[in-house]
DNA sequence: CTTTCTGCAAACGATTTGCAGCAGC
DNA sequence: GCTGCTGCAAATCGTTTGCAGAAAG
């Protein structure tokens, strides 16, 4: 289980030639047990021997090889997450007091009539869609 | 009419101690005017004569006085439109290539759905949404 | 006049990058 | 070994800010 997450992290990276080193290991494994998205200031602090400069990077290469996914908060720092296809669908709160992203999940049929209005603007536009977010923006419990 | 927008700006501008000056009425303008988030570099680009320093500084300003509003989209640059109760509701197609955004809307009908999941959300988790983002994110018609 | 705004240039801070040495295969 | 990765420190770049003079009311 944990396990094929990190094969085919593996194979994504070898995908880009790439290799599935420690330090990208452990940032996978970090964002696994994470269940949420993670800035870097967050990630450091949950490890606080790995260097600014290898987070950054090996974010970047995870993120070219489809393994995590880089998402927006309300804040001046980045997000990531694991790749949707790793995990599961969802959606996002944001707080715009303490700036932390939470997941969150619509009924399906919700999804479907989601997708289906998203069909009608593809045609409508020109727009190819590549994902969509549905994010709320406002207090999480925690800020109450 | 453009002028009911200007007032607008002028009375909220008056609620925090500020004045509407020149050059932050040529900010409503221009982006009145664009009928989409616009960057800074965009809205330079519109008008050399303005300072960087004072587009920032006068955007945030017009941010606090909920004239405009900041939009994230898939660059670097920070964008911003007129605050939703001075144009309509809508959501953003956010171009991964050209980092364009433009606006579109869904039909009325499948806010009220989105609004009723929202409510569930919310009653769910504790989270208190101030507003919600329904961006499509892929590849604009103009980049095909 | 007094307070706020503007323009310039310098400062800031998240992120990126060059380079020398180390690890993976 | 060769190639690619790491760690450090310096550079980059969007954005913010201090300050002196100009504008608003």
């Amino acid at each position: 289980m944990g396990t094929d997450l990190h094969d085919t992290a593996a194979e994504r990276l070898r995908g880009v030639q790439q290799r599935y080193t420690r330090g990208r290991q452990a940032l996978v494994q970090a964002l696994a047990a994470a269940g949420r998205p993670l800035s870097i200031p967050e990630i450091l602090a949950g490890d606080p021997s790995i260097p600014q400069s290898s987070v950054y990077r090996n974010l970047t290469v995870l993120e070219q090889a489809h393994v995590v996914r880089k998402v927006q908060g309300s804040d001046e720092f980045s997000r990531f997450e694991l790749a949707e296809d790793l995990t599961s669908h969802h959606h996002h709160l944001v707080c715009v007091s303490c700036g932390s992203v939470d997941d969150y999940t619509v009924p399906l049929r919700f999804e479907r009539s989601m997708a289906k209005a998203i069909d009608e603007v593809a045609a409508e536009t020109g727009f190819r869609a590549e994902f969509h977010r549905l994010d709320l923006v406002g207090i999480c419990a925690r800020c109450n």
